[in-house]
RNA sequence: GCCCGGGUGGUGAAAUUGGUAGACACAAGGGAUUUAAAAUCCCUCGAUCGUAAGAUCGUGCCGGUUCAAGUCCGGCCCCGGGCACCA
């Protein structure tokens, strides 16, 4: 009989077409069946499916099968975060508009999405550039603005004064505007903000409650909002300028109080800017400061430079003539703009008063008293100790010292405790095209409103010209100019931040379909929270940090009961892959695809030569790094799909990596996944050749029977614990690989043999459906099994099968491994000392020595401790 | 700079609670089959020494705790992710 090849296109053609045909992964609610809502992050629309995205699907489509076939009611669905600067730069560059490139691209992602099999109810799809979306967006935002949770205020943006735009951090290339090359320039603008510092408290609680999240997620958001307990001081100035009297500053180290010897303040603080009027130097280095990103590593890296304003604040409690500096390290958006500096225990200011001559003044002294834990001429002393030079706190440590000096300024007038956190409010504007208009309406008084509910949503027009620097909102009037209540107003013509759109997509799946309001309370409270969620773990902080707090905003506006949205979180790594490159006289380099790559290796398979396939011209080695635009070396998943089908690839990434970690794409790799493929293929063909005759009796096994059948029941113990438990994909692989190696040199030779063979075939395509889905449920068929395979029971582990007769015990001397005998499983602990202390390789090493101790791990091990 | 990860054979990795380091796979080498190739199957595969039995060393580096450390503790080096307008 010709045995039929494996045709994985063929077979996973009919297999999605199976699937849509019986609505196979159509989510309905049901409360009478456990649910499980498994969500992975949206893709943006960016024309193709890479390999990121292949790795985060594959992980959630593995998580539903599995928990489907745990007889869950599972919810999976996609859709798609779809505004965005690159649908603009995509459009000027092809000469198209956002939307018609963005709407293009969700077609031809959607059909690659379902080549690769992942099982989606595409009923719930959402695309958050669809005003059916958006609408509700604009509608929570409008009540967030009624209950006082959204206000407007200046805040800093990066500015190109030749294109007249505001440029993203992306934008900015070596402080230049990425198209024009202008210097890129600080500048105030007036902006939306979202309150959520008024909820820090509780997403910092919180973060105990997601008990199913990474610890390094948990422990990042923390740091994020990053709470802390601190006193504002208040400095009298010498004398009022500028209408201002009196500096305000927030510290965390009260105790070195003693030892301020300046103050610094922004640049762009009105103490400075007024005294720069009459001090060139001063003003020029405000002009300076305009240059900086407007990014926290820019800022923590760059030079800290300033420059002395020549005004004075006044210590409150030493009555010191502290001077004001100006410094570029210091933000006027965050916080009060001022500092307090104490350079004999903060590095920074020690850094700041060594370049600039200032005072430095030892006010804290080490615990152990040792004099060279704290020299100040090479350093600050930072850690916390015991005070001197302070007045009547001398010899206080920090608590007692923190107390008093708070109660004494909070006596004199010029202070309070106070709980502060690093988190700030959530800026939303941007002044973008592609994005939710914010709903705003600007009046002649200058007054702000809220676009009246039944007015929206504000649409954003879709047929549009984009010219590179303006958006065609803000440049037309037709569009910006309407009414309200009867007088003239004028739309905000900003944009939200795409964060908005992707900090409640979760929910709205669970009631994608409802015209009528933002979420049906029905629906999303049967869904909500997501039992699963995947994805990037560059996500790990902003993202995730929006929706965490949108759905505290959304539960109280009484649309969801439940705290948090994600109950369990999966980070999966960056997919990786070799790269090449040639390199010009100048040293410019230039990157090759993989594909266009020959390499030739050494015996222990080192790349030793490389050159381009059609010009044998010679490329250097990049080594393995992210796919990337920028390296050249993206491999299309298209193109493995159609050589190895979907099946393939899926094995190969959640096999060659644990899912948190990186992984490298290896060509030789993907070709073993496909081995193992053809493997269970064949045996499943192999085995129907000679079929099982009748049920046999499995309490009755020879010995060999009986350990095959224990590595098959051993199998689906792991698999199963590994993929729900542990979602260590790869070692669910790699045992069942283990059992494939067992059941190829099984004999076959009577009906008990064919009947454990029978019992691990089904037990294996079980097992790895969730993984390979097409192959198993064709394999299913020729079986001879009807219907879905993803509807039948998982396997169950029989415990019987896993008993052992016998254990390998490790007999180790003073640690290290001698002997390793068998012994019965019943065996206690005087024979097992027994045994092992009579090993003749033990012997060798007990002999001439006296037993100390010897230690009895029962089933696994004895140490014999000897001298 | 700050916060968070990671570092184990030629390579990707495994070792789940401190108890046999290297499962599973890739690459490589040898062999079988074949007119040949592909495919498939079998064997070897951390280093050094040894005919073998086995011995010594070995999980980024230095030190510590323990009968026992890849795993725990302290210090250091290197690589990666995030840092609020990329998504």
């Amino acid at each position: 009989m010709a045995e039929q090849q494996y045709n994985p296109k063929e077979i996973e053609q009919q297999v999605q077409q199976y699937w849509a045909e019986n609505q196979s992964f159509k989510a309905t609610e049901n409360p009478d069946q456990e649910k499980f809502y498994c969500l992975s992050m949206f893709p943006y629309p960016s024309g193709r499916l890479h390999m990121g995205h292949v790795r985060n699907y594959t992980i959630g489509d593995v998580v539903s099968r599995f928990q489907r076939m745990q007889g869950k009611n599972v919810l999976q669905p996609m859709g798609w975060d779809a505004f965005g600067l690159p649908a603009e730069n995509a459009a000027i560059n092809n000469n198209t508009a956002p939307a018609k490139w963005t709407y293009a691209n969700i077609e031809y992602m959607k059909n690659q999405l379902n080549s690769l099999g992942f099982g989606y109810d595409w009923d719930r799809e959402v695309a958050t550039c669809k005003s059916d979306y958006y609408r509700w967006e604009q509608w929570f935002f409008t009540r967030l603005y009624e209950k006082g949770l959204v206000y407007k205020k200046n805040s800093t943006v990066n500015w190109d004064p030749v294109d007249q735009t505001v440029l993203a951090n992306e934008q900015v290339i070596d402080g230049r505007g990425w198209r024009s090359g202008a210097l890129v320039e600080q500048k105030e603008i007036p902006q939306w903000f979202i309150k959520i510092t008024e909820y820090a408290d509780e997403l910092l609680a919180d973060l105990e409650k997601l008990e199913e999240w990474p610890e390094q997620v948990r422990a990042m958001q923390a740091n994020w909002i990053g709470r802390s307990e601190g006193v504002d001081i208040k400095f009298d100035l010498q004398q009022t300028v500028a209408d201002i009297d009196q500096l305000s500053v927030y510290t965390t180290r009260p105790d070195t109080f003693y030892g301020v010897t300046y103050v610094g303040v922004a640049a762009q603080h009105p103490l400075a800017l007024h005294a720069a009027k009459n001090n060139p130097e001063l003003a020029a280095f405000i002009e300076e400061c305009k240059n900086t990103k407007v990014a926290e590593a820019e800022l923590a890296t760059m030079e800290k430079k300033g420059c002395d304003t020549g005004l004075f604040a006044i210590h409150p409690l030493t009555g010191e003539k502290l001077p004001i500096w100006g410094a570029n390290f210091v933000l006027m958006d965050y916080g009060s703009g001022a500092v307090m500096a104490v350079p004999g225990h903060d590095q920074r200011d020690w850094e700041f008063a060594t370049k600039y001559a200032l005072p430095i003044k030892q006010v804290i002294q080490p615990l152990t008293n040792n004099a060279t834990e704290c020299d100040l001429s090479t350093s600050a002393y930072t850690e916390k100790g015991t005070l001197i030079n302070s007045q009547e706190f001398d010899g206080l440590q920090f608590e007692d010292a923190f107390a008093q000096i708070a109660q004494k300024l909070e006596t004199a007038g010029y202070g309070a405790k106070k709980v502060n956190y690093r988190l700030r409010d959530w800026g939303v504007s941007r002044q973008r095209y592609w994005g939710t208009p914010i709903p705003m309406l600007n009046l002649e008084n200058g007054e702000s409103v809220p676009v009246p509910a039944e007015q929206l949503p504000v649409v954003l027009p879709e047929d549009v010209q984009m010219n590179g620097t303006t958006s065609p909102i803000k440049d037309n009037p037709d569009w910006s100019q309407t009414s309200y209540q009867g007088q003239p107003a004028q739309r905000e013509t900003d944009t939200f931040d795409t964060f908005m759109e992707s900090s409640w997509y979760y929910a709205r799946y669970s009631s994608a379909q409802n015209s009528e309001a933002m979420l049906d309370p029905k629906q999303a409270n049967y869904w909500l929270p997501v039992d699963q969620y995947i994805g990037g773990i560059e996500h790990a902080i902003l993202h995730l940090l929006y929706s965490r707090f949108f759905h505290k905003l959304l539960r109280d506006e009484g649309l969801v009961e439940s705290d948090e949205p994600f109950k369990r979180l999966l980070c999966q790594g960056m997919v990786l892959a070799d790269s090449y490159y040639t390199e010009d006289a100048k040293g410019k380099k230039t990157w090759h695809a993989p594909a266009d790559v020959s390499v030739e290796k050494d015996d222990k398979g080192r790349i030793v030569n490389a050159w381009l396939t059609t010009s044998e011209e010679p490329v250097i080695y990049g080594g393995m790094t992210k796919m990337s635009k920028s390296k050249n070396n993206g491999i299309d998943p298209q193109k493995v799909i159609d050589q190895y089908g979907a099946d393939t690839v899926r094995l190969f990434t959640m096999f060659a990596a644990p899912p948190e970690q990186t992984l490298e794409w290896v060509d030789s790799g993907v070709e073993g996944a496909n081995r193992f493929l053809r493997r269970v293929w064949k045996l499943v063909h192999d085995h129907l050749q000679n079929p099982v005759a009748e049920q046999p009796d499995m309490r009755n096994l020879s010995k060999e029977q009986k350990a095959l059948r224990r590595v098959l029941h051993r199998t689906i113990e792991k698999v199963s614990d590994d993929l729900g438990r542990r979602q260590t994909f790869n070692t669910a692989i790699a045992a069942i690989m283990e059992l494939l190696n067992h059941l190829q040199k099984a004999p076959q030779q009577d009906n008990t043999d064919r009947g454990i063979m029978r019992e691990a075939v089904e037990a294996i395509l079980l097992l790895l459906n969730p993984i390979t889905p097409h192959i198993c449920h064709e394999l299913w068929h020729v079986l001879g099994h009807q219907g879905d395979i993803e509807t039948a029971p998982w396997p169950v582990v029989d415990k019987d099968a896993l008993i052992e007769d016998e254990k390998l015990i490790v007999v180790q001397v003073n640690g290290k491994v001698r002997a390793k005998i068998t012994v019965s499983a019943t065996a206690q602990k005087a024979e097992l000392e027994d045994l092992a202390t009579r090993h003749t390789n033990v012997q060798q090493f007990i002999e001439d020595k006296t037993i100390r101790k010897v230690i009895v791990v029962p089933g696994k091990l004895v140490n014999i401790v000897a001298n």
